[in-house]
DNA sequence: CGTAGACATGACTGCGCAGTCAGACCCGAT
DNA sequence: ATCGGGTCTGACTGCGCAGTCATGTCTACG
């Protein structure tokens, strides 16, 4: 059981024993500890190498009380925002040496986040991600762990909640000015679902930016961010004269929406212009070229996760002083000064 | 440090004090072993909750050699493709029981694959997915677990890998026959990256499809699955006036391609027919409306992981049969007969 | 009425690692 | 020579659970 024919896995006694150590030591020596020698170091090494040693994860988290993984809850759609969200998370994650335990809300899931949640509990976290949160009303999970939230009141968690800047309602903010910039006397806005939080602060930001310039209000038509939704309340908005600039809350159902507008015989950005929100990959290349304002998905994903890598590791310290991403507006085809 | 302020989170044997049982009683109750009374089963429970007992995750692990989760190898990219099979994988994950891990490699990642596999096990996992795999040579790391590989000769992993069928090679000859039976007397193709085993499966549908009917073979140009990438290389298949019909390997390639072939005053579908692959969401919503096929992406994850499962738990058993998934071409507007 | 078998429970143990503490050794300063 | 502190190492232990085996109880059937 110990020699002959297909060996175990080895263990870190195993490696102690080819390295002329005690157990304890190649755990020093895994765990970068200080107080090692040199010599003893690179022994260690080499016995593990020879052996093929891997460190037993669920070992080193039961005898340290730490798992050395952050739980996502992501939202179960390849949407390009909430995908690219998912994969900046997983590119910082890589670098602060935290795995990543995935788990979906689906829009089925009565569960929801807090079903989700849960279940990364179960497995076993030491800090949660919750992507793109959608407002479910009271969301009550005693959560003994750091919860990061992108983009949306901490309120979903207890206290030991972050938030990491989006900032939605700024991008959508300068989306809107650059229409009334243009000379556009309002800016509709086709909205995301309310239910979600990004979905409000890009509401939050159309209206702020009319606000500011004491406009009226026009009244918001919603979708449920796909092209599809974006086609269907686009009508509306494509059969009402005085409309001559939209800000929509994504892209795709920016695309929707031209379509609408086309097929009403009103031209874009001639008679209605357009922005968008995002800036996914065919943006550039559709027609007309889309003008939209772009996320800096991996530096939010990245501050993001050093805010809550700090508040796992130091929880009693100071919170990390954090800076608003960027605002990239990206001007190109689908926008112009109004007709007339 | 029992009783006083802030309580500790509790263990099995809480739970069983509370309950008036044992330890391994607790254990029995949630582990659904069979030979607990119904009675005894509820008294657990309702201890359980009143505590708020969690099993922890890392104990089992270690108790019963089994992770109960498994690792995945994602792409770090929100391609449209790659997300949705994720997404996939998830939620067929969620209905297995198993967890997630997932690990991106990227493209810039020297280590690769392989890289992604090592740190997969560090973890621990009891199966592995590859997620969209990617050529990149000898790849050989010392997988003692089953690995499934989606759309991809299972070389990649050692003895224990299984294979689901994506079967993009099946759909990229529906959608070349559609062209032909249009009437298009040849069908060019707009590849995407050869590393990419996905890539090379369609290129070998649209070769298959024309060698069928004894036609010549075009010469092929090779994007990198973005729209920009089918926009670059579009130009050269746009300035060619014997092509009548392009099959373009993903859908942003050819909203690129069909960007360039307008800018070559080359009508679509008019003068130039074009067909994608995956039916991305707006792909119904730009214009033309897109002519594609469509990726079952929840159905192969779904068998996918079946099999993994299977592999994981049964290990001496049979491979489960598996099926084709079905074909789906979505007709629209970007495709018609050759011009004349 | 005795016994085989199904059913139900508990005592004991070890999974593989990191935490704790106790040394042993070394150096420079007294 | 003596001491204090930094450096290096090992013995012992326990993290919280599931595996194993022993034990006890309750049927059914000859």
């Amino acid at each position: 059981m110990t020699q002959l024919g297909g060996r175990p896995t080895p263990r870190s006694v195993d490696v102690a024993r080819v390295a002329g150590v005690s157990q304890k030591t190649v755990s020093r020596v895994f765990n970068n500890e200080q107080y090692v020698s040199a010599a003893v170091r690179t022994r260690v090494l080499e016995a593990a190498e020879q052996l093929g040693y891997r460190l037993n994860n669920a070992a080193r988290a039961l005898a340290s009380g730490r798992t050395r993984s952050i739980g996502v809850v992501a939202l179960g759609t390849a949407l390009y925002g909430p995908a690219s969200l998912l994969v900046g998370i997983e590119r910082a994650a890589r670098e602060t040496g935290y795995a990543l335990r995935v788990t979906n809300t689906a829009d089925s899931d009565p569960a929801g986040v807090a079903g989700a949640v849960e279940s990364l509990l179960d497995q076993g976290v030491d800090g949660i991600v919750i992507s793109e949160p959608i407002d479910e009303g009271e969301v009550s999970v005693r959560v003994d762990v750091p919860v990061l939230v992108y983009g949306a009141p901490a309120a979903f968690a207890g206290a030991r909640a972050v938030t990491a800047g989006v900032r939605a309602d700024l991008l959508a903010r300068a989306a809107t000015e650059h229409l009334l910039d243009l000379g556009h006397r309002t800016v509709h806005h086709l909205a995301g679902p309310q239910r979600w939080y990004s979905a409000r602060d890009r509401l939050e930001g159309w209206r702020a930016a009319l606000a500011d310039r004491g406009l009226p209000e026009p009244s918001v038509v919603e979708g449920d961010w796909s092209a599809a939704s974006g086609y269907e309340v686009g009508r509306e908005l494509a059969a009402d004269d005085t409309v001559t600039a939209v800000f929509a809350a994504n892209d795709d159902m920016a695309i929707g929406l031209i379509r609408a507008l086309r097929e009403a015989r009103r031209r874009v950005p001639a008679d209605v212009s357009v922005v968008g929100f995002d800036d996914i990959p065919v943006a550039d290349f559709i027609s007309p070229r889309l003008t939209t304002v772009r996320q800096p998905f991996d530096a939010v994903a990245k501050t993001g996760l050093e805010l809550l890598v700090h508040a796992i590791e130091k929880p009693d310290a100071d919170p990390l002083p954090v800076s608003d991403p960027p605002v990239e507006l990206v001007v190109r085809a689908s926008t112009a000064p109004p007709p007339h």
